[in-house]
RNA sequence: GCGGGCAUGGUGUAAUGGCAGCCACGGUGGUCUUAGGAGCCACUGGAGAGAUCCGUGCAGGUUCGAAUCCUGUUGCCCGCACCA
């Protein structure tokens, strides 16, 4: 008979909706495992073929670990928020609920085609009420612990979103999601103080087992530097402090710069002389959006202020002042001291306006001109008083030092991290909980009036004044203040999309829970997660933020663990045939569907896992399916029929089925799923030349049991093996039977290969040589030449270093 | 500019100090066949009739031995980007 994959697909996946065998069981005495994947945003494209990489590889895992005797938890969920939704339900007239209804379904759908061992008992959807009703929870925590707070400001605006986002999702000044420009606007907007966890967000990074690239970037992205904060005084005696991560250059510092939005400017215009000037300057850099700004730091600008002078606190100096807008307004105090022979910006500034370059620093080149930037043990302090001498490293305590005791600065730690920016001008999302009352201000909702619902409206529309089409809602808007009973209104933004995934971990493992997020109980047992597996490109959003809402919820006591995540891993994007992304106007889209129709879902699987490197960008490839195809065919041939005999592997095999066994195991843990497969095939290659005995095909079985789980519980029933494949003991193996009798080994002559050996494994160095050197080529080779030195690789190589004989 | 990564047959890749190319795709030939775009078998890095020689982006180095370690260099990809 042929494989059937459609029939057999349709009957398993039949058997695990009835049977339930990866169903997790909260408090089971067995040791339990949470695999996660990031659960997907159900569009209306259905799954992506880039979908099935991470999904298939945490199946495997947690397949693997269940058949070892664990209590896995494995499950999904749908982020379901968001805009693609609304703008498809404003163009179609249909309610967003509606729409990802229908979305879910299909996802549904597709995820159990994939025969995917997902416990189906704890599906979340971000939007349902009794979900988001402690999103909305959570919110109201953080405000209540000082972590919310509405303030105005300049934000990122997409200008076709019509949306604020947060400084994670603007990228290179466009949109991360649409791609439109990004614009500054002033807007009033909550915001929650991710600041305050920057230290503990590097820090505890020290704890968790994240791939090295996922610490780097976040540790990048929160961007810590150490230096100082000193205060110059201005001719007109006010403070104008600066952060340094060089405060012992303080003596190099020959002119000023502040950020051109810097509030000292407002105050000193009516005493410029070139007031005019300063304020078109301050104009223009206002008007200019992120990209302009990105794109036009090649040249400095900038406008010396005319009319206001600093003085260096370290020698009493005057020296100029500029507004430029290479400096930030966003980082450190939104100015700078400039030592233009020791940084490369100041340095290009100080030519272009002609400033002073004084050298303190030496051991480097001509200052006047390059920058000398090096700040470890090769440069040594000049022109610095009593900093003369040291090296850059000692300088640095010394001067902070007698800045502390002058009380003109102090030691000073600055991020880049900014605080997130928590509103959207958008319908789909969860709505704030907060009433704003004139009386009262802002008050949160009594946590009892939970979950606030989304109102019913007739127009999800965005509005041009970035107003959340909530806005229009006014009976919903109109409330009474819960504190005094007076009239007020409700906070018309929502959260943005990555606020329904910040913990939604922590539901599966109590999923219908009403009382709380999750029991204590629940949480106990299952934090934290074991493993995570997801992209790159959450590695600054929503894992970050993730990690950000768990260790508050550790500081308030819901949550038993610092750190979410035990483990993170992460996997290539799945690229279009010929290496390029797919996307719809390539044309070079794989849908799932598709292939599960030609080939079934356990090819789908296996090549999905074959493809390359998991960690690496693969390109999808329709004839390399075919290859996946052909094995599972392979092993259909061998295994569709009952072989009878003893449960234990045959003499010309065993040594195959061991190492086999051994090999995808390791590779499993190692996410090298690539060569796990290719142990397989070569294991079924070996099965053609020597027919396997029924303990050969089980152990066969049980191995391809995690990645092509209806084939192989299909022919462990036709071979009348007892229960499931994918709940039996994973196979063991044994290094006794895997060692074959002989070894052939190389045979190098001073280094070069030369020939080869058959020798008796493990066998000493003086047989193997003896053997070696028996060797007709060897013994030719020796004819007239003395043996300096042997080296003896034990089952590997011989290598004779040989000279000629005197 | 800073940080991270990658470079191996016609293709995807494997080997992390010890016989370069496991496993696949593609290709060539054979076999079975009414037929084969199915299956099975054999071959398949390059040059050479062959012995052999050459070969892991490039140039050096360490080593008995380097795709692997070190130094330099080129190219590509990703992240951040005037962060003081």
């Amino acid at each position: 008979m042929k494989y059937d994959f459609a029939e057999i697909e349709k009957k398993w996946q039949a058997v695990w909706e009835r049977e339930k065998p990866f169903r997790a069981e909260t408090g089971s005495e067995k040791p339990k495992f949470y695999g996660l994947i990031e659960f997907p945003y159900p569009s209306g494209q259905g799954l992506h073929v880039g979908h099935p990489r991470p999904f298939t590889a945490m199946d495997i895992v947690t397949r693997k670990k269940r058949m070892e005797g664990y209590n896995v938890l494995f499950p999904i969920g749908f982020d379901a928020f968001g805009l693609p939704t609304e703008n498809y339900a404003i163009k179609n007239h249909v309610h967003p609920a509606a729409v990802t209804r229908q979305n879910i379904a299909n996802f549904t759908r597709q995820l159990k085609m994939l025969g995917y061992g997902f416990d189906w008992d704890r599906v979340v959807d971000t939007t349902d009420p009794d979900y988001y009703k402690w999103t909305q929870w959570i919110f109201l925590q953080l405000y209540k612990h000082g972590l919310a707070y509405k303030t105005t400001m300049p934000v990122n605006w997409c200008t076709s979103c019509k949306c604020v986002l947060a400084n994670e999702e603007v990228v290179e000044g466009v949109c991360e999601r649409c791609g439109a420009p990004v614009i500054r606007k002033e807007k009033s907007q909550w915001m929650l103080k991710i600041t305050e966890y920057a230290q503990r967000l590097i820090d505890d990074l020290d704890d968790v087992d994240f791939i090295e690239r996922v610490k780097t970037q976040q540790r990048n992205w929160i961007g810590r530097s150490t230096g100082a904060e000193v205060t110059f005084k201005a001719t007109t005696g006010d403070d104008i402090v600066v952060f340094t991560t060089r405060p012992d250059t303080l003596f190099g510092a020959t002119y000023m710069v502040l950020s051109p939005e810097h509030a000292l400017i407002k105050k000193w215009m009516p005493l410029l002389k070139n007031a005019p000037e300063v304020q078109e300057y301050q104009r223009i850099a206002a008007s200019k959006s992120d990209m302009e700004r990105t794109e036009l730091n090649k040249e400095k600008t900038g406008v010396k202020l005319d009319g206001v002078r600093g003085v260096n606190p370290v020698n009493g100096r005057e020296i100029p002042i500029f507004i430029s807008d290479y400096v930030l307004a966003t980082y450190g105090t939104g100015a700078i001291m400039a030592v233009p022979a020791h940084d490369d910006r100041d340095w290009e500034f100080a030519k272009k306006f002609g400033c002073e370059i004084i050298e303190v620093v030496s051991g480097g080149e001509d200052v006047q001109k390059a920058a000398f930037t090096a700040k470890d043990e090769t440069g040594i302090m000049v022109n610095s008083e009593f900093l003369n001498g040291l090296t850059v490293k000692d300088a640095i305590p010394v001067i902070t030092k007698w800045l502390e005791e002058k009380g003109i600065g102090k030691a000073k730690v600055n991020f880049k991290l900014r605080d997130w920016v928590f509103s959207r001008q958008r319908y789909w999302g969860e709505p704030i909980p907060m009433v704003w009352c004139d009386k009262c201000g802002w008050v949160p909702l009594p946590e009892s009036e939970l979950p606030l619902k989304l109102p019913e409206v007739d127009s999800y529309e965005p509005t041009d004044d970035g107003e959340s089409p909530l806005s229009k809602m006014t009976d919903w808007v109109n409330t009474t203040c819960p504190h005094c009973g007076g009239p007020a209104r409700r906070e018309t933004d929502t959260m943005p999309q990555w606020a329904g995934s910040s913990w939604y971990f922590l539901r599966y493992m109590d999923p219908h829970n009403d009382k709380a997020l999750a029991s204590k109980e629940a949480l106990d047992y299952w934090s934290p997660v074991d493993w995570y597996n997801g992209g790159m490109e959450h590695t600054t959003l929503h894992l970050l933020y993730s990690r950000f809402w768990h260790k508050f919820l550790y500081d308030i006591g819901v949550v038993p663990t610092k750190e979410p995540y035990q483990k993170r891993t992460s996997h290539g994007m799945i690229l279009g045939e010929g290496g390029e992304k797919m996307s719809k106007s390539r044309g070079n889209v794989v849908n799932p569907d598709d292939v599960v129709k030609s080939c079934g879902a356990d090819t789908l699987r296996l090549y999905i896992m074959f493809i390359g490197d998991f960690e690496q960008a693969a390109a999808w490839s329709d004839n390399a399916v075919k290859g996946c195809k052909r094995f599972l065919d392979r092993i259909w041939n061998l295994a569709e029929n009952r072989i009878d005999g003893p449960e234990t592997c045959s003499h010309a095999n065993e040594a195959a089925v061991h190492r086999t066994i051994k090999k995808v195991g390791e590779d499993i843990e190692a996410m090298k799923f690539n060569t796990a497969i290719a142990a397989m095939m070569g294991l079924v290659n070996d099965f053609y030349d020597h027919a396997p005995s029924r303990g050969d095909i089980k152990a066969l079985l049980q191995l391809l049991s995690p990645f092509a789980p209806h084939i192989a519980e299909e022919l462990w029933e036709r071979q009348g093996f007892e229960g499931y494949a994918s709940t039996s003991a994973w196979p063991r193996y044994d290094e006794s039977k895997m060692a074959e009798s002989e070894k052939e080994i190389a045979i190098q002559i001073n280094g070069k290969l030369r020939a080869t050996a058959t020798v008796p494994v493990d066998a000493d160095d003086e047989t193997v040589l003896t053997i070696v050197k028996a060797q007709e080529k060897v013994a030719r080779a020796l004819e007239g030449m003395e043996i300096v030195k042997s080296i003896v690789i034990k089952n590997k190589l011989v290598n004779l270093i040989l000279r000629p004989a005197k």
